[in-house]
RNA sequence: CCGGGGAUGGCGGAGCGGUCAAUCGCAUCUGACUGUAAAUCAGACGCCCUAAGGGCUACGGAGGUUCAAAUCCUUCUCCCCGGA
């Protein structure tokens, strides 16, 4: 059985973070995520640097004691905002950019400038005493220009270097781990040259970057290559998981709904996270267990099981007068206490104790779902 | 009683002769959301026909002018403001 040790305590796979990208969990206490039973988090290099400052945190005593919880938690190295925050957009501040050295973002709400290197990336995930660190790196639209996409790469693994190099010059300890991240965009020659590329530079996970690339585009997730049906996003998802050490530990940023995370989990990934369950609680798409929702989802697993479960809209009007719990199979703050009706009149009015509601459910969820993925795995 | 201003689709409120079934906002309905620019976004939203498109009824009531009226005129009803 696959696991890792961290400063603050052994993680078993596969495994679910939720994102606490500005510092929380949106809507949630860190103690509601202890109830529901999360087990690391992930949080965000840049946004943490740009709204509260890393050297604060340091002197204060580290980012656990800064949340209060002392489960492991996951930085993320700001590399997601080169590309969501420059690479994609046309809005935001214009003076956001990237050079060879590294990406500048200018906080909207403050003016504040923040270089990320792939030193300072590292150096403030450092401050934060994280215990998994990743290292800058460089998505790119998955429909650029092939020159692009190989410019892309290459600047990727020369990040994923230098970040290597500076982090161990900062520290030895063998329990303070770096992930870095395959990139390559659509291209599976591209992937490989990335993934063959940070193998020899040598990480303790190496991950799966660029997955929601265009959502513009959303073509690019369903596109059918190949005969069985299995979608493009997929096939990639496999094709990367293959080209990395079996032994080592794979996880697949951004991934996703309940259904792909079962895939991955049969391909080899090991590691999730994704704002989905949090978002769409917000939204009113709520998960639930097979046949209390509008709609079932299914996947057949290799170990021939059929994995099922809900989904609904709980704002349609069809849940006006539901005196029902959202799952009846669920055991969270939400269902054992509030109704359908009631949690989607808080939802409708914004109410944020009934987002918080949602999202503890979907939350608990994800976790209940994760945990029979695990049971799956260990019992083959 | 006199003078002035109004009445528009569930609500607020544009339009002031044809391009108006009527801008926009809210509300409502449906859907999307994948390392959170996201308590966000998209579509629908008078009635009828399966869609392109077409038909019908509509801008307080009644009548009129005009090829054409939510838009102009007369009158009625109601509301608001000022003066007796």
């Amino acid at each position: 059985m696959k696991e890792i040790n961290t400063k603050h305590g052994t993680l078993q796979f596969p495994l679910f973070l939720p994102d606490a990208t500005y510092g929380a969990v949106r809507t949630l206490s860190f103690n509601d995520l202890r109830t529901i039973g999360i087990e690391a988090i992930v949080t965000t290099t840049l946004h943490i640097e740009q709204k509260i400052g890393s050297e604060f945190i340091r002197e204060y005593g580290g980012i656990h004691k800064f949340f209060n919880w002392n489960k492991p938690i996951l930085t993320d190295s700001g590399g997601w905002q080169v590309y969501s925050l420059i690479t994609s957009t046309t809005r935001g501040n214009k003076k956001n950019k990237i050079t060879d050295v590294g990406a500048t973002f200018i906080d909207v709400n403050t003016g504040k400038s923040t270089l990320l290197t792939p030193e300072t990336s590292i150096h403030i995930q450092l401050n934060l005493s994280s215990d998994i660190l990743t290292v800058l790196d460089n998505p790119i639209e998955v429909n650029a220009s092939l020159a692009d996409q190989k410019k892309s790469i290459t600047l990727n693994t020369s990040w994923a270097k230098r970040a290597k190099k500076y982090f161990q010059n900062k520290t030895q300890d063998k329990n303070i781990l770096l992930g870095s991240v395959v990139q390559g965009g659509d291209n599976f020659e591209l992937r490989k040259i990335s993934a063959q590329e940070l193998i020899e530079i040598g990480f303790d996970l190496y991950n799966f970057g660029g997955l929601p690339m265009n959502y513009q585009d959303p073509m690019w997730r369903v596109r059918v290559q190949s005969e069985n049906k299995v979608t493009f996003f997929r096939e990639m998802l496999e094709y990367v998981a293959n080209l990395l050490p079996k032994d080592s530990v794979k996880y697949a940023m951004g991934v996703g709904k309940p259904v792909d995370i079962a895939f991955c989990v049969d391909v080899g990934w090991d590691m999730f996270d994704t704002v989905l369950p949090t978002r769409n609680a917000r939204h009113g798409l709520l998960y639930v267990s097979e046949g209390q929702g509008d709609e079932t989802i299914s996947y057949k697993s290799r170990s021939k099981k059929t994995l099922t479960y809900d989904h609904l809209h709980l704002k349609s009007q069809r849940y006006k007068n539901d005196t029902e719990p959202v799952d009846k199979n669920c055991n969270c703050e939400c269902c054992q206490n509030v109704s359908r009706a009631y949690l989607r009149h808080l939802l409708r009015i914004s109410e944020p104790s009934g987002y918080r509601l949602a999202t503890i459910h979907n939350l608990t969820f994800y976790n209940k779902w994760i945990k029979m993925l695990r049971d799956i795995q260990n019992n083959k």
